[in-house]
DNA sequence: CTGCTAATTAGCAAAAATGCTAATTAGGGT
DNA sequence: ACCCTAATTAGCATTTTTGCTAATTAGCAG
């Protein structure tokens, strides 16, 4: 769902995480070192990331490794830049025509 | 500051603002009559796109007319899509030549 | 099974967001 | 001055988010 996205979106360490992430995957425990918060704060946001689908996670053993998910970030890009061209009203069908 | 944007960014009914004003500037009276919400609440979540600098608000006489402030979503939008390119920790500088 | 590490879940308190009604400000018009 | 409309601000209650510590689950090693 699109409002979890933003919702997840709205929090910095969440957007950090993200650009964490950007290196690579990365195991739940290298990413709570990077912060000052406590681990199940870390915790949470993970899960807050993964309710929106931005992130996925895999049980590698003993560990969890979490992954970006480009594509819900692509759709969220994109819903942006859709509020950003005029809307003039056309008839939309001959809008997709130009 | 790009936090006040993405948690303006985090309610539906602020992104459905920002989808009205793509078909051009609107009274805040035509923006308040196309929700449910009353007039205060929709007061509110225009005073928070304000302050995200989402939108500009300008007297018109008697009423106030919003215009969508579209360089700040561009920014939001950006800063989205920088999160998706791979960092592969490469030297900055070799990085911006290619 | 016991012990150890990694990570999450439970439970709570503090802070922030949401949304309402009532009160207020701002700008005309008469 | 008074009144009316447009919009915001005040004040409050409810809900959600955040972040902590303590308790729990999950997997692996011996």
């Amino acid at each position: 769902m699109q409002n979890a996205v933003f919702k997840a979106l709205s929090h910095p360490a969440r957007r950090q995480i993200l650009a964490l992430l950007r290196k690579g995957p990365q195991l739940a425990g290298d990413l709570a070192a990077e912060f000052d918060t406590s681990w199940p704060t870390m915790s949470r946001h993970l899960a807050v990331l993964k309710d929106a689908e931005l992130v996925t996670a895999d049980r590698q053993g003993n560990q969890i490794l979490y992954r970006i998910n480009t594509s819900v970030l692509e759709d969220a890009a994109t819903a942006l830049l859709g509020l950003i061209g005029r809307d003039d009203g056309d008839d939309p069908i001959k809008e997709a025509a130009e």
